[in-house]
RNA sequence: GGGCUAUUAGCUCAAUCGGUAGAGCACCGGACUCUUAAUCCGUUGGUUGAAGGUUCGAGUCCUUCAUGGCCCA
């Protein structure tokens, strides 16, 4: 549990309405709580000793017969076994009776026979309720339709629902109560189930394909005097012993190059960002990056890197790197294709390859995608906006954006082939921006020029601009290796790896409005 | 921020042109020795998201607000 500093929600945020059949629900179960409590027993108990789970049970007895286990029964050499989870459903006959216990293996049947058992034990089974958490011991056996069952001879609540539970064969479909209640949602959605293992599932994907690969994992501060690290507004906040603003960091970046610079030449780590903008099914104010820095790589190293994670990821997950994406199937197999900025421009936004630097080729397309203030643009980011707008919706396959212009990336090495452009590429998987990286900027003076070229673009309005930072130059100083650099949006890469199309379905618990 | 759309019992949903707010699940009572969305019989449960307005009469029409969803910026 957590320790101390809790925080308590100030407003309970109980909507019972009075005379309403929820308040007559709970008003009954809370007389059961205290009828449990009149014979002794503890309506909140936790004195239950759980020997095995469901699924344990399943697997093991999966290929005993009937006759089987009926033997077993017969001659006294059948295990008691005791499991213990929530009531999900409870079928009652005159003399016999089925429950669903679920604990967090899975499920199984529970079976009850009425002249087997102590009036007491019957009259407890009755009154529990769909939602309690219950201990069962018992032995194994099948039913007359074959499923696997335990046979209980002890039973218990052991902890008493007092809140009726969503229609148990529509489960919960209201997107704001699944959100607002993820706890009800998880008793009650296998699907949203899924996902967070799944998520779970990927987390250690992740973590062992960089340890195999000898890269450290490390953790670098969220709260920072300074931000950078990408182009975005942080969120502020004070320190009041040091009576300090302080920020959310907004990205790792520049600590995890710092390390670098500090011999650690392979690190990665898995952690939050912050960023103060606005919610939608692919934003939320927190969100989590994987962002991993190698010496001595090229952007073009991660590019296969980046290929063997994610249809690697696809194979860990799925057994297969075809996945269904809304209306479409991801093929995550590699190679992915690969598609510079000056060809995406041509090809969907019908800006020759011979006018990319064109200005006004630029702002004629800029205003048949009417894009707001494309005239104030500085160019590079005006051919990045046209790009966007045509292009990033139809990047569903796989796809590396190559050749970005250098005014968006003031922290990416200059291409030597032509240095108005960096080493740098975006991954876009089903039509968003899964991935950004690049052979990292070392030189010291080219870095300052290019912080220097971002104050001014925020003193001339630009409030995602990169501010200066005087340390990082230092650290350059001292030189840090050719190196390249990673960050991928694991909440998105979760997305299109479970099939949701709302970031809010791939976070236990997505920021919403207050409820009142 | 703008447009469209939704909000009815704890949950999932109905309610014709503006004319008595209903059903299934859950709950409560009853029947039932093999169900698995059990079945059958009988009950209970409503400030129709909130506040105004139009009307003889509003779940339904209008305005504002709250909270979602989709699209746009």
């Amino acid at each position: 549990m957590t320790q101390s500093n809790h925080d308590h929600q100030a407003k309970e945020p109980q909507r019972t309405r009075p005379n309403s059949t929820e308040a007559k629900i709970i008003e009954e179960r809370r007389a059961k709580a205290e009828e449990m409590r009149a014979n002794g027993q503890n309506p909140f108990a936790n004195d239950f000793k759980v020997t095995h789970l469901a699924s344990e049970l399943a697997d093991k007895f999966a290929e005993s017969s009937a006759e089987q286990l009926d033997a077993a029964i017969a001659s006294g050499e059948a295990q008691s076994f005791s499991i213990a989870g929530r009531l999900m459903a409870k079928r009652s006959f005159g003399k016999v009776a089925f429950g669903s216990l679920r604990d967090r293996s899975g499920d199984l049947q529970l079976s009850f026979f009425k002249p087997e058992l102590s009036p007491e034990l019957w009259s407890a089974m009755k009154k529990a309720d769909l939602g309690d958490i219950v201990g069962c011991t018992g032995l194994m056996m099948r039913t007359q339709k074959g499923e696997l069952s335990l046979k209980v001879n002890h039973f218990r609540v052991l902890t008493k629902s007092l809140r009726p539970l969503p229609d148990k064969f529509h489960g919960l479909t209201d997107t704001a109560t699944r959100y607002r209640q993820r706890y009800v949602d998880l008793i009650v959605t296998p699907e949203a189930r899924e996902t967070f293992k799944m998520r779970s599932k990927a987390l250690r994907y992740l973590r062992a394909f960089f340890d195999d690969r000898d890269y450290m994992e490390v953790e670098t501060p969220m709260l920072q005097p300074l931000y950078g690290g990408a182009a975005a507004k942080p969120f502020e906040t004070h320190h009041n012993a040091l009576d300090m603003k302080l920020f959310m960091r907004i990205a790792p970046e520049l600590n995890l190059k710092r390390l670098v610079v500090g011999g650690f030449h392979r690190v990665y780590e898995i952690n939050r960002c912050f960023r103060n903008e606005g919610i939608s099914t692919r934003h939320n104010p927190e969100f989590t990056s994987l962002e991993f820095y190698e010496a001595f790589a090229t952007y073009e190293d991660l590019m296969n890197l980046t290929e063997e994670l994610i249809s690697g990821l696809a194979m860990h997950l799925h057994g297969k790197t075809t996945l269904a994406w809304g209306e479409h199937e991801l093929n995550l197999s590699a190679p992915f294709r690969r598609l510079s900025v000056r060809d995406g421009l041509a090809q969907y936004a019908g800006v020759p390859t011979d006018k990319f630097y064109d200005r006004d080729a630029l702002l004629e397309a800029a205003a048949r995608y009417k894009i707001a203030k494309a005239d104030k643009m500085p160019l590079g980011y005006l051919q990045m906006a046209v790009f966007e707008e045509a292009c990033e919706a139809d990047l569903i396959q796989p796809t590396f954006v190559t050749d970005f212009p250098l005014d968006v990336s003031p922290l990416s090495r200059r291409k030597e082939s032509e240095p108005s452009l960096v080493d740098r590429f975006e991954l876009y998987v089903g039509g968003q921006e899964i991935a950004n990286a690049f052979s990292e900027l070392n030189d010291p003076d080219d870095q300052r020029g290019r912080f220097e070229a971002q104050v001014e673009a925020r003193a001339s309005g630009d409030d995602e601009a990169h501010p200066m930072d005087e340390d990082f130059i230092r650290a350059l100083e001292y030189a840090m290796p050719p190196t390249a650099g990673e960050g991928i949006g694991i909440d998105r890469l979760i997305m299109l790896m479970t099939n949701n199309t709302s970031i809010r379905d791939v976070l236990f618990f997505p920021l919403l409005r207050p409820e009142h």
